[in-house]
DNA sequence: AATCAATAAGAGACCGGTCTCTTTTAGAAG
DNA sequence: CTTCTAAAAGAGACCGGTCTCTTATTGATT
């Protein structure tokens, strides 16, 4: 493979401590803002750069201090409204301590969340945010903290992993949304979510390696129990992967015999695909079936009726682990900490007592 | 396990050299994947650096050959799905090549986005993506074609820059949009968008600098005044730059006296808070007031009635505009290239005849 | 057996900054 | 007018790779 020269020689300190008359490391002293000059070198050196429009390598420069000032965000999927408001969140928080933020998708994919993460220890990035989309493997995050860059977990917690994480508690919170639907007289609730299994089907918490989803799972199920549901497992469907993986899921479990009367939507992606197939199979809400969604994402208030959301606290979590991580990188040094951010369900129109309950 | 290795210093290749006892420049070509070594040596060498756990340090890598492997992608607004769709499209074109992305958000702001420029140009990126939030100053869109840095604009022409465009014709299909309104008997059709100018109230085009905004608004208004409607930029509104200030525009917009049948709006985003706005105030849609809006944001389907959507191949116009920069970036040489995506018109149920057209 | 070309490995400069250490300069003290 | 000290400027090593140029080794050719 051929090599192709950038001949784009930009200027360097060289140059203008050449113009400047001065040494390469008096200009460096000024052009990088540390050291001592005086104030007529300085101004010499300065007019110089701007004389030649001089631009620093951030490259070289990160590259002897060792630090880059970028964060390396790892996240799930950036086109879930969940994630891009999270992203916000520590952008705002990185942009106001003076950090930039690299992005990487993951789709979700140990793999690709793998190789996410060694690019970004390549380019050196100062600290990592992570949304682990599992937790049987993590030898990779393990790797950062033995880098001695700090790491801080987004969403979901790994009880193995002892480092910074935010989240919020998700088993209470599916618990008390599966307690609307309860209360209301469902009892045959179905739970829906994008993590997938070995052989697609629910069998028990251990398949489960998203460690936020189990979590709910755990709250949905004992819900379930505590109010004498029979076998609540079998509603759960896990895969919801795709929008079309979702309406075709959606589809089987609208059209069984044992049809839910209500379902728990584990995102809003997943939960906007159910509601067009229940649109379009003529179920209306909440009369024939009742639904709650995972996430306040903008659709959910516009619709008719609108729909009952949990409501996480997303911009904060975003905001919060940045910080944390931050606190970090400037050095600070303490235990790890797990924040777990407070969570309310806003109770709108999807919810209604079960269609047999009324006869 | 053997002891680990408490340094924060990390492996070098003179470390992975000295190790598999050959020169540094041997170890450098295995580990680079460059020159020509002998399969007995880099069978040691591979051993080496994988009991040492070498990993390269692309800051240095990139400092020497002078490319990162990194796009630079300046956004407007990433929580905008628009732009999140076309950053997807980006980010699969750019993995499909092996490259990476960086993503910046402008926030529409000119100096935000001059500042991401600087940044991304020091972190030595190969090339650049922009959305151009303005085309009245655009000297930092110069540097970068200057610094030799191929550079790509995403949705937004700028006519003064001779380089790799990606667009859709916004002029005609803002023409389109609007014929359909007058076509149904409008006559009192507003256009609101998030693009702000002097004074906040609309004069002429010669005020508008994002391009696809003015095309749009030029035809607007020519389909406006070709149908005889007298004075149709009366209803221009501006600055819709947030929900906030879209909730409080819309209000205004819709209590006056002279209050518009219709409504065509620049992005999903204000769509939304108008359509928020208008059931709060008990307009029912179409019936008393009709709706069009850029963007078929995924809510657009599911409310009643659903809304009628100028359907841009957003994903489309991030991965072509991907592929331009990154033929450039293998160095194929071409004089640039403007490229115009087809557009349609969704139709759907949030247009009909004005209420006063039916007396 | 001697010559030559091709191949493999080594030595060291280089990228553009930072930073330590050394030298020069200037001002204060004796 | 020295001498001493602190401040300012200079010299050059260094970061961790790449890459050019040189040297050593091998096999083929005559």
């Amino acid at each position: 493979m051929k090599r192709t020269a950038p001949k784009t020689q930009s200027i360097t300190v060289s140059d203008v401590a050449r113009v400047a008359n001065v040494s390469k490391a008096t200009a460096a002293r000024v052009l990088g803002g540390y050291g001592v000059v005086s104030d007529t070198i300085r101004a010499n050196v300065m007019a110089a750069a701007k004389a030649l429009d001089y631009r620093p390598n951030e490259l070289a420069r990160s590259m002897t201090t060792g630090r880059s000032g970028i964060i390396g965000v790892v996240v799930g999927d950036i086109e879930n409204p969940f994630f891009s408001l999270a992203v916000r969140g520590i952008s705002d928080a990185a942009r106001a301590a003076g950090f930039n933020v690299i992005l990487a998708n993951s789709g979700e994919r140990i793999d690709a969340e793998r190789a996410a993460v060694r690019l970004l220890i390549g380019k050196r990035v100062d600290g990592l945010i992570v949304t682990p989309s599992e937790s049987r493997d993590i030898s990779h995050l393990r790797d950062i903290h033995r880098s001695g860059r700090p790491l801080a977990l987004l969403d979901r917690a790994l009880p193995d992993l002892d480092v910074d994480t935010v989240t919020v508690d998700d088993r209470d919170i599916a618990m008390r949304a599966t307690r609307i639907l309860v209360d209301a007289g469902h009892s045959k609730i179905a739970y829906v979510t994008a993590v997938d299994a070995e052989g697609n089907e629910y069998r028990d918490l251990g398949q489960i390696y998203t460690s936020s989803v189990r979590e709910r799972i755990d709250g949905f199920l004992k819900v379930c129990r505590d109010a004498g549901i029979d076998r609540p497992e079998r509603h759960i469907r896990l895969g919801a992967t795709s929008p079309d993986e979702t309406r075709k899921l959606a589809d089987k479990l609208l059209s069984g015999p044992d049809r839910p009367t209500a379902i728990l939507a584990s995102d809003s992606l997943i939960a906007l695909e159910i509601f067009k197939v229940m649109r379009q199979r003529g179920l209306r809400i909440p009369q024939d079936i009742s639904l709650i969604t995972f996430h306040d994402a903008d659709w959910t208030s516009v619709t008719t009726p609108p729909i009952t959301v949990v409501d996480q606290p997303v911009y904060a979590l975003g905001k919060s682990v940045a910080e944390l991580l931050i606190r970090r990188l400037k050095g600070e040094a303490r235990p790890a900490e797990r924040l777990i951010l407070p969570t309310t369900i806003i109770e709108r129109g999807s919810v209604g007592p079960p269609a047999a309950y009324k006869l």
